[in-house]
DNA sequence: CAGATAACCTGCGTGC
DNA sequence: TGCACGCAGGTTATCT
């Protein structure tokens, strides 16, 4: 469910949760079958700190505690509540873990499909985490420019969506945004990575960021179950240009907006706004 | 090594 | 109403 701006949302969310004197009692981990497995043990050392800051890594939350880092991944379907006591604590479905604080107040994670991740981390070994290591440049820092993109690219044969899926390259950007970035930067999507000119490498980058930071703006874009950690939908779904608009006019041009599957995700284009130049070439 | 595909799960909508 | 099927915002193991 959750690309960057969705996940940068909840990270807002969840800070403004935030209680560092607020001392946690109690973990319980309902399920620990997701993409890592883990046990309820791993999670004890919890217990007597605080969250003090929530941070966001490409698709990552990382809760800061005095000594851990919780790591948490949404996966597609994952989300955090928080409930008070006194409100009655009813677990729901696909509940698999959940954190006690000494006031009563409880932060509760679900999961449907457990592709998501939960680990605690020790504070010094956090960047020794194999998965956070190979993670590519935050789209919205300095270091993702079309510079980068050409060198990173260069000689890629795998198509440019796939490409900017591949959170080596940049970190962030999912199904959705992929589509809605190559239509506003009107490059297509089945283009060999390696083949992009340097001119539509501005475009993607300048539109990736400008993309992002107003679906932030927006707090996320809500299809079907992608709640901020307010419980409120996001509003980004309004001003998505393409995405599963298959069939539809392209609102640029009124030509019909098509999709293809790549890289097993479902695509969505202009045919004519977004020209398969060096694909015609090829034939 | 790069690139393509399958697999991990549950839920929901569609068509028969 | 029931059931088979395809599809869903992500990542990674496993093939060629």
């Amino acid at each position: 469910m959750p690309e960057l701006p969705e996940v940068e949302t909840v990270k807002n969310g969840i800070n403004e949760w935030m209680s560092p004197q607020d001392v946690i009692t109690k973990v319980k981990l309902i399920c620990g079958d997701f993409r890592r497995k883990v046990k309820e043990r791993d999670f004890k050392p919890l217990i007597g700190e605080s969250f003090n800051l929530v941070n966001r890594r490409a698709k990552y939350l990382l809760f800061f505690s005095q000594k851990h880092v919780l790591l948490s991944h949404l996966g597609m379907t994952g989300s955090w509540r928080k409930v008070e006591e006194g409100a009655f604590q009813k677990q729901i479905k696909h509940d698999h873990f959940w954190i006690q604080f000494q006031s009563g107040t409880r932060w509760i994670f679900n999961d449907p499909r457990r592709f998501g991740v939960l680990d605690l981390l020790k504070r010094d070994h956090v960047s020794q985490d194999r998965a956070l290591m190979e993670l590519g440049p935050e789209p919205l820092d300095p270091h993702f420019n079309p510079q980068y993109c050409q060198e990173q690219a260069y000689d890629k044969k795998v198509a440019i969506k796939i490409w900017l899926m591949n959170q080596k390259n940049v970190v962030g950007i999912g199904n959705i945004y992929a589509s809605e970035v190559l239509f506003r930067a009107r490059v297509h999507p089945a283009i060999p990575a390696g083949k992009v000119q340097n001119k539509d490498w501005k475009q993607i980058v300048w539109w990736s960021k400008s993309i992002l930071q107003e679906a932030i703006d927006h707090g996320g874009t809500t299809l079907r179950d992608y709640r901020q950690a307010s419980g409120d939908p996001g509003a980004h779904q309004q001003h998505l240009l393409v995405y599963d608009q298959d069939g539809h006019p392209c609102l640029n041009c009124g030509s019909e907006i098509r999709s293809q599957v790549l890289g097993g995700r479902s695509t969505f284009w202009c045919p004519v706004c977004q020209k398969d130049t060096c694909l015609s070439e090829r034939n």
